[in-house]
DNA sequence: TGCTATTTTCATTTTTTTTTGAAAAGAATG
DNA sequence: CATTCTTTTCAAAAAAAAATGAAAATAGCA
């Protein structure tokens, strides 16, 4: 008893069950807490739980958003590697599967939106040091002292990262 | 050659240094990878290369900002013990400096903002498991696999995430 | 207690982010 | 290589988040 479109005939059901919905609702919130739009995290939470690869505008059908939202959403998916475009037989669209490994997928946020910020925030760094020569000689070690704790961040900040998804085993 | 309002007679200088302008930049972007509003790293930026501790409306004034935002983002701050409130003598007004031990902050930070919604998580599972009840015996195996993949996912969150702040020794 | 200084709250406004949808661009097929 | 199917792009619209500012609440002092 499912609904379907007039205009287009589909095997599948276009609605999703109550599993979806769930898995939906817990990657949109997961994803949020990563800064990712709720579109991306309702890709995601469709494609890990369902059996088959699905195409493009399957997924615009069943989440009911539109094709521009799912284009940029299942880019995103694919530069994070948290989405495998998979061939399917006599098949013209792009099906894609979700990638269920959390540890490759944070690895790949990490590198992608986190390490980023780290490089520039090296350069910014480097212009407080050049403000830091303006300082009056008396007033230099308080400044230097904080600096030295920005610099000390960053670069905890390069280190560990990358090493903590390796921590996870999922 | 500093800027003074013509309403209120101040000592200190109204607006910031370059080196200020700088430390402001840096936390402003860092305060947003973590979720928290431009205003939130404007305050902590000025209050982290501030010898003295500043008032409320000192940071409204030297930020330009108005006084919702500031009672805010001193909320926020205070909430991630990433400032300290100071006694000064013979002063009415609250003063503020920074925490420099990112290793509080980054932990507060860990256990206020992204904890509970690992706990919101379990609930959301328990939900996936009950949906679970309604699936056709042959199609069980696949879900309570993916099912269990977010089980570990959520406990190794719990365990690796307060570890993280640890490792930091700044 | 009453007065004043300070901070918080919150409805409204502003800004930023995300989504939409239609047009352009890019494949694949016969 | 022309046609059709599919995906991307991007200006405009919608939604969400943050900031404002004035009124309310609170706190400190005489």
């Amino acid at each position: 008893m499912t609904f379907k479109t007039t205009q287009i005939l589909e095997k599948e059901t276009e609605s999703f069950d109550g599993l979806s919905a769930e898995s939906i609702d817990f990657f949109v919130r997961m994803m949020s807490i990563m800064g990712l739009p709720r579109s991306v995290g309702e890709i995601y939470g469709l494609l890990y739980f369902s059996e088959i690869p699905l195409s493009m505008d399957k997924i615009c059908l069943k989440l009911g958003i539109s094709a521009g939202s799912a284009s940029q959403g299942l880019r995103t998916l694919r530069k994070l590697k948290a989405i495998k475009p998979t061939y399917i037989q006599g098949e013209r669209k792009d099906h894609y599967v979700a990638e269920t490994e959390f540890r490759r997928l944070f690895s790949n946020f990490i590198k992608e939106e986190i390490l980023p910020h780290m490089d520039s925030a090296d350069e910014r760094i480097k212009r407080l040091e050049i403000n830091m020569e303006k300082i009056p000689e008396d007033k230099k070690e308080f400044y230097s002292i904080r600096i030295d704790k920005l610099k000390r961040l960053t670069r905890a900040g390069k280190r560990l990262l990358p090493v903590l998804a390796g921590l996870l085993k999922i």
